[in-house]
DNA sequence: GCTTGATCTGAACAGGTGTTCAGTTAATCT
DNA sequence: AGATTAACTGAACACCTGTTCAGATCAAGC
């Protein structure tokens, strides 16, 4: 036996991809066998080769994908006039766009020590620019008088685990919806900085 | 060759639970093998089965032992009279304990899904009781008409995530001290919840 | 209809996995 | 000093690991 019926790879690239990201998820990057993502699309170890060079580069290029994804949406984003219309666009995107994508959001936050130090540098530049935006709102905010915060950087941090916080409890189809969840927790955000 | 000179058993196992913990914490309890272990503490893989009936047992001891020293810490802390004094002991008593076990948290939050799952009930049941503490602090606080919550779980999820976020970036000997550390975190709880 | 190239199989590679255990040594007890 | 036992070694077990590749098969282009 070889080729399968109906083997395509604009099928079965996308298919390795969705089941590294379900099985790293779930699992964890290391306890994942290169035969069980195999397993998931249905085809032998083998032909995963052909559409990564190795495991590494399966993790990387989800964790990258994701991170590009963050930032291309959050720069196609209207940006308001006063700080704290800032902060709350800032937030509620934060929200949206990590309720959407809970496994990738999960694996990036998870898998960091998986990665080789050259890919970590690369990721931990993304989030890094990403977190920029948040300081720089708050730094405004703080100068312009319309923020009370004792230490952007650490303020900025706090934000950010707090946001992400939501990941760790919320189903969708759950007892809260999408604007609810927004609206509480900026809510918190912006009495925690005024 | 068999038993070096020196060996003791009082001595050999904390330093099995220690080199286990620091190389989970590093690199994750899937991507650390046993021999990696025992090449730490200086042994044959096989001496470590002196001190653990296997290697899911060395991750459930340090998660559960962490969460015991959590709960009897908590429990012999004074708990003050009214509802904000309460949630400012609990916050800073929480960043206080988690700052002084920066592995064991770590691992406490990572590893929880390598736990089998009778395990993980057991691990999942401590933290619960830990979290209903500050639960139930918001919501005595609530209707007591001292704090404004939405929503007295997601604001106990909030708050957990945030605090727990200083383990992220805060090192001792760095540029705050741990009283200003609480001081901060304090008052964006407090802001947060009034 | 035939050729070409993309796609996949199945076996193989060298090395690593958790765990067990007979045998050996050092510390302790009498 | 001699016996006992706790502590450890080193080899072995069966199996899993990421990765490679010759060969087989199907889809597409002429």
């Amino acid at each position: 036996m070889a080729r399968t019926a109906g083997s395509h790879s604009d099928i079965t690239g996308p298919r390795v991809r969705e089941a590294a990201l379900s099985l790293f998820a779930q699992h964890g990057y290391a306890a994942v066998s290169m035969r069980q993502i195999a397993k998931d699309v249905g085809v032998q170890a083998g032909a995963l080769y052909n559409y990564t060079p190795d495991k590494q580069s399966l993790l990387f290029d989800l964790l990258r994908g994701h991170m590009d994804e963050l930032l291309t949406a959050r720069a196609q984003e209207r940006v308001p006039d006063t700080p704290l219309a800032q902060l709350e666009a800032f937030s509620k995107f934060h929200i949206r766009f990590h309720l959407e994508r809970p496994l990738a959001v999960f694996i990036s936050y998870m898998e960091l020590r998986n990665l080789t130090p050259e890919n970590f540098a690369t990721i931990e530049e993304l989030r890094r620019r990403y977190e920029g935006q948040l300081e720089t709102i708050l730094r405004d905010g703080h100068e312009a008088g319309a923020f009370h915060v004792v230490d952007t950087k650490i303020t900025t941090l706090a934000i950010i685990a707090m946001l992400n916080g939501v990941n760790t409890w919320y189903r969708s189809g759950g007892r809260l919806s999408l604007p609810e969840v927004e609206a509480i927790y900026w809510d918190m955000v912006r009495k925690a900085v005024t």
